[in-house]
DNA sequence: TTTATAATTGAGAACTTTTCTCAATTAGGA
DNA sequence: TCCTAATTGAGAAAAGTTCTCAATTATAAA
């Protein structure tokens, strides 16, 4: 069983617990690996770094327990500009979307009122902000409409 | 060649030229059906749309095309929680996070100031936010400060 | 117009990424 | 300690993306 420092591995044990899951060695692993590294780990890294802890690890184990660790708030997904999915026409200059759960319709808003805020956040943590992405999930007036 | 009423054919034409890209049947047809569709699509659902225009098109260059109108800022990339890359710990409750272009760290940020606009920006548009992402790219202080 | 040529395409192979299957193992409660 | 359902590892299968290359074609120049 790993044994690690991370604050979390307690409330982690928890909340598997809480859902019926157990606490294994794997998951415990991965989770150590996330928290070691200040950087987004790809799978690969991840399951280079947990065989490190658990050499028989395998590949499906890793992405077996990712979806689980991002369902239980313990890790986050995150996406890049390459590689993802699906595509909508650009509207506006800036790019931002709204995406109806619902019937998956598509909604820009040309507004993007977090410029200042931004320069804001880049001046108090001396990160400089290049770009960012934003995307919001709802539900758009027809679907709401009908559904409720 | 596929003639569309999309206000941005002449812009796209222009756009192309502009890079020493050719204004090709396919690229105008796939303008054209993201241009037609209120959602976004996949790229199966482009390639299927594309080919009732041009029937021979061929997927690789679906994948090809997107990336050039991409590129050219006339399409967006929509990103789903499901499918995506890279993972990282989550060390705070809302999950948004900046990630440095020069060493890949990640740096999370608790606060989201955004609450109180996407409120309001729902009770204006209708559209029901049910949830968001963001995320912010940049250069760290330590990449900012050995790069320049 | 016609021609020349560099960009682009289609097709399928190759490669990468993700999911599935199933027998063997194991965490955790009784 | 034993039982049982959850989990795992391994590799097969499926899905998604990129590459290769000969054939085609948009465009500029003649």
């Amino acid at each position: 069983m790993a044994n690690f420092p991370c604050a979390k591995e307690q409330s982690a044990k928890e909340l598997l617990k809480s859902k019926g899951l157990k606490s294994t060695p794997q998951r415990l692993a991965v989770l150590h690996v996330l928290h070691e590294s200040p950087k987004y780990l790809s799978i690969n890294d991840i399951l280079e770094r947990t065989k490190k802890i658990l050499p028989n690890t395998g590949l499906a184990t890793i992405y077996r327990t990712l979806d689980v660790l991002v369902e239980l708030g313990l890790v986050n997904r995150v996406h890049f500009q390459d590689g993802c999915h699906s595509y909508a026409f650009s509207s506006d200059s800036h790019g931002h979307h709204m995406v109806c759960t619902g019937c998956n319709r598509i909604m820009d808003f040309e507004e993007c009122p977090f410029d200042e805020y931004l320069e804001n956040l880049s001046s108090r943590t001396g990160f400089k902000i290049q770009n960012h992405f934003l995307q919001l999930f709802g539900e758009c007036n027809e679907c709401a409409g009908s559904s409720g």
